[in-house]
DNA sequence: AACCATATCAACCGCACGTTA
DNA sequence: GTAACGTGCGGTTGATATGGT
């Protein structure tokens, strides 16, 4: 289900990312953020546009993010925020912890309309007349402030649900209910230590990323002076290409099982 | 087994908006 | 005021998986 890798008239790549770009591409941003993602692949080693390293940092490898297997108070909760917003995605993942714009659409498309389909025929069996359209895609509400407020309140029960069920990323007790979600891309940058990575990013240090940050900040140049994938070596601290080495050598190995 | 239709979802594309020079 | 640039959003596409005949 993915598209093949092509390259285009500028040598840029396309289609589907590799485990050595996703591994250059998260162990990048991680150390250094998205600080700014047109130069970001340049610097990160990586033949591809920034739009798509964003879009791939965003929906797949930031930290956090959970994909498939929903459960039904999200499917419910998404059909809900539908009906008050229409297709205001970005909006509607705020609401839905770890779950990203794009896979809320493909969730809506695959599953969710045809579940509100099936909802109003039977209901237009039931009543044979009914005032809701079957198919219209935008049903944004005239929202007063009470409405608003039921619905919030609504959506963090909804929140406290989800985020005890058990596809649920471990959040730190700090961050519980109280924390908004985060959705700003600044608020990606470093995470809490104990906030738990994929097993991609298990390979790497989580901890010595802040110490480097905090370290690297205090410089005037921090944010003017770009890293590049060569220079991430020279940290003493920093491992990357033992670890990717072991990396590549555990997929070469999976190829040879399989 | 082979073929076709449909479902799924990662990724692309174009546009709008905010910021900066 | 405005042009250039960077980012984010929503719609759409395309390759693969799955199910049905």
């Amino acid at each position: 289900m993915v598209r093949t890798p092509s390259f285009d008239e500028n040598g840029i790549k396309k289609g589907a990312w590799s485990p050595e770009e996703d591994l250059k591409l998260e162990s990048y941003i991680r150390r250094y953020g998205h600080w700014n993602w047109r130069e970001l692949p340049k610097f990160a080693g990586l033949k591809r546009c920034g739009k798509s390293c964003r879009l791939r940092w965003m929906n797949y490898l930031r930290p956090n993010v959970r994909r498939g297997n929903y459960t039904k108070e999200e499917g419910d909760l998404i059909m809900e925020l539908h009906k008050q917003h229409g297709n205001k995605w970005a909006m509607i993942a705020t609401r839905l912890p770890g779950r990203t714009d794009n896979e809320i659409k493909n969730h809506w498309h695959t599953h969710l309309k045809k579940r509100r389909r099936d909802k109003s025929y039977t209901s237009i069996e039931k009543n044979t007349v009914s005032t809701s359209s079957v198919d219209s895609e935008i049903h944004v509400s005239s929202s007063s402030s009470s409405t608003n407020q039921t619905v919030d309140q609504d959506c963090l029960q909804h929140i406290q649900i989800l985020e005890s069920c058990p596809f649920s990323p471990q959040i730190s007790s700090t961050q519980n209910n109280t924390t908004p979600i985060m959705t700003s891309s600044q608020e990606d940058y470093f995470l809490p230590p104990e906030i738990e990575f994929s097993a991609l990013s298990d390979l790497l240090d989580p901890p010595s990323d802040a110490t480097i940050y905090t370290e690297l900040e205090g410089t005037d140049d921090f944010w003017t002076t770009p890293f590049s994938w060569e220079e991430m070596s020279s940290y003493d601290n920093f491992n990357f290409f033992d670890e990717y080495d072991e990396f590549m050598q555990g997929l070469a190995m999976e190829s040879l099982i399989n």
